[in-house]
RNA sequence: GCGCCCAUAGCUCAACUGGAUAGAGCAUCGCCCUUCUAAGGCGAGGGUUUCAGGUUCGAUUCCUGAUGGGCGCACCA
């Protein structure tokens, strides 16, 4: 219906041209509105008012001129100018009613459109670092990066999900380290664990399988381990920096490069394979997983940098390499290799997007918590100087969620081990409500997430709202053919024009929304739009549902109505689908 | 100190990307179950959109500045 009106508008600007009324050269926009005010029809344009200096005639003239070139449209029973300019369509209401079929027609696909031409890219989000268990703000990127992934895919992009696993560094030298002390003193020695290690239970779990597989063969004195290791903080000239470092070198040379890759391996597939199942448990999955590692075995990083030098992006300076990203608008260059040789976390991020471009995908989503904006520019930079339009690659930013409980704001650090875990979250407030709340909200958003809120008053969260609006439809439908009545939609069909009551067309306008509320959504990676606009059908419906009867003696009524909530049903289960919450048939 | 993000009803958040009288939920106060699920509906109150300027037919939205909050400013990952 929206795209009928675009179409006579296009015809009224070029008639328009025609007339000389406006320049040639001009191609307005055309918008057009659902109006939020039944009295101001059902769709509406700012045209005028937007061709009112074009034109050089005040808008509501302009508007009338408009008016008087707009064709007749049997679908169009009125077209009124309104307030500073607007000029208001009435549609009739068989025309509204037209979009329950497309609805009943086409299902799961309803809603789906073509905005993403087949072009294919690449969605990378969570990304944690394999130290430990997932936390209540990795679920927020987690659910926002799926709903994106999820949108995407139904606005005509072919989509790919990616977990970039960084399982190199220095963190994990210290992870290993850290389950390897806890294995000792699970043997026995007595020490102080170093205050910059991991300290969480996970770490105890892992250290405990690596006693069951290996007995007391990895062991060492505590002695041994701690001669010569510099002072931890807390203690005279204490630096837990060094303190941690020595205790990795320590770790390395005791252990043997076998033996320490051993208690490595150990550390990451553990922490690895209990990230895929909670994910997995959030309904959350991925195609690929990338292992930073992998890319670093395989040249990748090497052939990255070569590349930057071959565009003379690179240059030496006290001893390390440095990458001219202040070329494109970054604040310093900055290093990829340090002088001691190592290559620095950026150059391996480089290498990862050099990666993804090479793979041949035409947009690249980087999901990042919104700690990491500063990194942003040196990211893009690296792309541009590659040769790639820096457009190519999306960040989209997700604010930390802040966790309330009892009033009290929680603290978390994933080295302290005191943080509220995503599995915790899923356990207390259900998997469905966590998926909802997180994406209820706009991802640049600061948020607050109270748990208490979240568990004790988990029947007043809007996600049930809309869940029992489906599982009302799913009964009502099975009270009909209790009562001996038939489903028969096609019936409904062609007796749509027996619905004519406020809630009815209501309805109609609402279901013919979806469309466009997706491809909006997708194009601004706002899944947030979904979850309100899944508000406002539930709303619809259940304002009907105690409105009216549906299960009445009246056929031909019958049928339009039970077809009309078919139809509601079919679009809550879109919608849900895209935001990764179930519709229960019952509750 | 510099940079990015945010600020909307008592609370948590929207606002079709510059449009008409700024909307929902929670909380408060009325009403509606002999009817397909009351996890629901109908209605009321609640606002100088943080503040001060600017751009124009028109600003919550864009620009400048101020205030308050979050984050970032490594040869760490």
């Amino acid at each position: 219906m929206k795209q009928q009106i675009a179409q006579i508008l296009t015809d009224v600007v070029q008639q328009l041209k025609d007339q000389g009324i406006i320049p040639e050269d001009l191609t307005p926009r055309i918008n057009i509105e659902n109006t939020r005010d039944k009295a101001h029809g059902d769709f509406a344009t700012n045209l005028a008012m937007m061709l009112t200096k074009a034109a050089g005639m005040p808008p509501r003239a302009l508007a009338e001129k408009i008016v008087e070139l707009v064709a007749d449209k049997p679908a169009v029973v009125k077209v009124e100018i309104a307030g500073p300019g607007f000029i208001n369509f009435f549609v009739n209401d068989s025309a509204k009613f037209a979009i329950v079929e497309k609805v009943i027609t086409e299902k799961a696909d309803f809603g789906c459109c073509n905005v993403g031409q087949g072009k294919s890219v690449l969605v990378e989000f969570v990304s944690a670092n394999p130290t430990g268990p997932l936390h209540v703000g990795h679920g927020r990127g987690a659910a926002y990066g799926a709903s994106v992934a999820n949108l995407l895919s139904v606005a005509g992009f072919k989509v790919s999900k990616e977990y970039y696993v960084n399982d190199a560094g220095r963190q994990m030298d210290i992870l290993a380290t850290s389950v390897w002390l806890r294995y000792l003193s699970i043997c026995g020695e007595e020490f102080t664990f170093p205050s910059n290690g991991y300290k969480g239970d996970y770490i105890f779990e892992i250290s405990e399988s690596l006693k069951a597989e290996f007995g007391t063969t990895l062991k060492k004195t505590a002695l041994e381990v701690f001669a010569g290791v510099r002072a931890d903080e807390g203690q005279v000239d204490g630096d837990k920096e060094k303190h941690i470092d020595d205790l990795i070198v320590k770790a390395k040379n005791l252990l043997g490069a076998t033996h320490y890759e051993t208690v490595f391996q150990a550390a990451v597939d553990s922490i690895l394979s209990d990230i895929k199942q909670d994910l997995s448990g959030f309904g959350v999955t991925f195609d690929q997983w990338f292992s930073e590692r992998a890319l670093m075995e395989t040249g990748v990083i090497d052939a990255a940098l070569e590349k930057l030098q071959a565009a003379d992006k690179i240059y030496e300076k006290e001893g390390a390499l440095w990458f001219r990203s202040t070329d494109y608008g970054d604040e310093k260059d900055r290093v990829v290799v340090r002088d001691n040789g190592l290559k620095t976390y950026f150059a391996s991020d480089i290498a990862y997007h050099f990666n993804k471009l090479e793979r041949g995908f035409d947009l690249l989503i980087d999901i990042w918590g919104s700690d990491h904006h500063g990194y942003v520019p040196r990211v893009k930079a690296a792309m541009t100087a590659m040769g790639t339009n820096p457009e190519t690659l999306e960040v989209l930013l997700v604010q930390f969620a802040i966790l309330y409980r009892g009033g009290e704001k929680l603290a978390m650090s994933t080295r302290s081990g005191q943080f509220v875990t995503l599995r915790e979250l899923r356990d207390e407030v259900g998997v469905d409500a966590a998926r909802f709340f997180y994406v209820q909200r706009k991802s640049e958003q600061h948020m607050d997430f109270d748990l208490d809120l979240a568990v004790s008053k988990s029947n007043e969260n809007p996600v049930y709202y809309i869940q029992y609006a489906h599982a009302r439809i799913c009964r009502v439908l099975e009270q009909a053919i209790e009562k001996g009545y038939s489903l028969d939609v096609q019936a409904g069909l062609v007796n749509l024009e027996v619905l004519e009551s406020e809630q009815e067309t209501h309805i109609a306008t609402e279901l013919a929304k979806y469309p466009e509320i997706v491809a909006r959504a997708a194009l601004s990676y706002e899944p947030h739009q979904i979850a309100y606009y899944l508000k406002d059908l539930a709303h619809a419906l259940h304002s009907y549902y105690n409105a009216s009867q549906f299960i009445v003696e009246e056929d031909n009524i019958r049928h339009a109505r039970l077809t009309l909530i078919t139809a509601v049903r079919q679009v809550i289960r879109n919608g849900l689908a895209v935001i990764g919450v179930s519709a229960p048939e019952s509750m």
